[in-house]
DNA sequence: TCGTGACGTTACAGAGCGGTAACACCCTAG
DNA sequence: CTAGGGTGTTACCGCTCTGTAACGTCACGA
């Protein structure tokens, strides 16, 4: 059978690219690290040469999403040089692409939500990574030429997030379908002031 | 010892008490039955008496979290009777009450994330009960003489998950402190049309 | 008084979890 | 050719989990 993930891929970046699929798909208590090796076609043994622990594997999954949003943004610019209203329309396209494709919402999120213990130390990198989220987006804000930019990014970083949480409890037909009205409306609306 | 929750009230009354409380504090996979037995002051045996299973302990909770949820809402007519506005704004401060003194979330949309099998007994009833507080807020914008209640609410909805997820991942400086400021200027905005 | 039903206690089954030890293998660099 | 490091395999440890069986115990109502 074509194996496609593990022809000639490092099984440390095999078991990472699976971790984060699994652990996106089916949450990070819903899969233990034997499902997770036997996808990625390894075992074990060769995980824990790796990676510390699970906790380890998490952190190191929860910086690869992150790395690869990072990346989506890198691709506005790339885009739409320059042009900063232009890269937060695009931003809301490809959000509403996101919740049209993905039910599983936001593994930053998501991790917080399954990972209670204050002291868990994968909720330090979700707090950092998010805020630099938050950082990006407010710049992009506020380079668009918006007044109150730090308020226009944190309302659409609200209306993303409770879109994105909103679509795994009532589903697609829930209050997320307005996501893109609703965000075009307030950036309008900012950019009148 | 004063027990408080043992004294004079049923057991099933306790372990679903005590039941809520855990699955909220700890998430539903971070607690098992025998943690929540013994914190109600009873056993394994009295609790699958009383419920099938965990699955169906789950249930039993999310409708009782639901069922208090109602009790607030009612608690706002009872306030400001026929005055929808008010029982709005009502809404807004509660909200932000809730956010300032509990950042563990939404007990139906954290459920939402742990039980990822699409499935899930729980899932049904997770969307019902929203659907439920959906329409309440609807009607609620409706009565209150805004145009497009439906978009004031849904947006509203969307804030408020919103706020609640992000107060887990970024905590309370994080973008759900500007909460009350976007509410009301929706609210405002949404008005005066 | 008796018995009935709710509750508590102990023990256990069966499975899954994270994590480790020991050893065999194979590819590649020197 | 050979040595060594990365990898695969098997077996295991100790723990926790949901769920059940068997047996006491106690209160209360007929």
């Amino acid at each position: 059978m074509a194996d496609g993930i593990s022809e000639r891929v490092r099984p440390r970046d095999r078991i990472l690219e699976t971790a984060q699929d699994m652990f996106h798909k089916h949450g990070i208590k819903g899969v233990g690290v034997d499902a997770i090796t036997e996808a990625a076609g390894t075992n074990k043994m060769t995980l824990y040469r790796h990676f510390e622990s699970k906790d380890d594997l998490i952190i190191e999954c929860l910086r690869a999403t992150a790395c690869k949003a990072a990346a989506i943004w890198d691709a506005f610019e790339a885009e739409y040089p320059g042009d900063k209203l232009a890269q937060l329309h695009a931003w809301v396209r490809k959000v509403s692409e996101m919740l049209a494709n993905d039910s599983r919402g936001c593994d930053m999120a998501n991790a917080a939500v399954e990972l209670s213990e204050t002291d868990h130390p994968a909720r330090r990198v979700i707090k950092e990574l998010k805020e630099a989220q938050r950082e990006r987006l407010v710049n992009l804000c506020r380079e668009a030429g918006v007044g109150q930019a730090e308020l226009l990014a944190d309302t659409l970083s609200l209306l993303l997030e409770g879109a994105r949480v909103s679509l795994q409890s009532v589903g697609a037909e829930g209050p997320s379908a307005q996501f893109v009205r609703m965000a075009e409306g307030l950036i309008a609306s900012f950019k009148a002031r």
